[in-house]
DNA sequence: AATCTTATTGACAATCATTATCAACAAGAT
DNA sequence: ATCTTGTTGATAATGATTGTCAATAAGATT
């Protein structure tokens, strides 16, 4: 047919240590994960990899509040997120609520091909509680 | 007593600026339509009056989809936007419903401290029929 | 009005995340 | 085994933002 992607150990890796953190990460800490694990993957590598998965559906990106990109392994199902700030836990938020609510207020508007950004930002239990 | 904030035409630029632009404008932008105008305002003097601004919740801030930080002038009600992401048109949203089932979110997951961050991006009538 | 203190400015360097470049490499087809 | 070309990785390049610091000027004090 046409195209031709190709399967690499570099891809597998990164989506194997995507999986295995616990909440979003960037680009660069994976990197380091991989490294401090032995691995010699490059840098550009990891954040190709990582654009390739949420490019897929794989993965789930957003920016942190001080501006970077964080990635998070994920099911393909649309869902917001509650990420603790401190130390990174996630909740998976099914938002159907506020899509509605989005959609019905960019339709209001005569906006059109609209996308949202929605993200719950705080302090989880364990973290509000060691301070 | 304490402090010391002095006022100077170069804030007082920054700040009119903001009010003449239409929709969110990056500290760059921003720069450079003053340059255009004739000021002599330095870039980084254009983003500690954004931060104060911003600080002060003269303005607002968010970050645009591809990274970079974005201001807009508003009043100090706590609202959210919709954002053209063609032309940069700005409708002020009063999300009354969304901040309460934010909050009612993080509470049912034990999260205290929360911020959210809420955008809704996409194209306006205008910019839909240019196409 | 002259003077003094120090917040503020602005040119420039420094960061830092992310992207582009490009020769060397290797996946998968032939 | 070989060939095609997607992929890699070291490195340079980009671009937004922040830090540095001497020079400037706001506002208080005489």
């Amino acid at each position: 047919m046409t195209v031709a992607k190709r399967n690499t150990w570099q891809k597998d890796a990164v989506k194997h240590a995507l999986g295995e953190s616990k909440g979003f990460v960037s680009a660069q800490d994976l990197h380091q994960v991989l490294r401090a694990h032995g691995s010699t993957i490059g840098l550009a590598t990891v954040y190709r990899a990582l654009a390739d998965l949420a490019g897929a559906g794989d993965a789930d990106s957003l920016q942190s509040p001080d501006g970077q990109l964080l990635y998070r392994a994920c099911g393909t199902s649309h869902h917001h997120h509650l990420i603790c700030r401190e130390c990174g836990l996630t909740v998976e938020i099914d938002a159907s609520r506020v899509e509605a609510w989005a959609d019905e207020i960019a339709k209001e508007h005569g906006f059109g091909d609209t996308t949202h950004t929605i993200d719950l930002f705080g302090l989880c239990r364990g973290c509000k509680s060691s301070k």
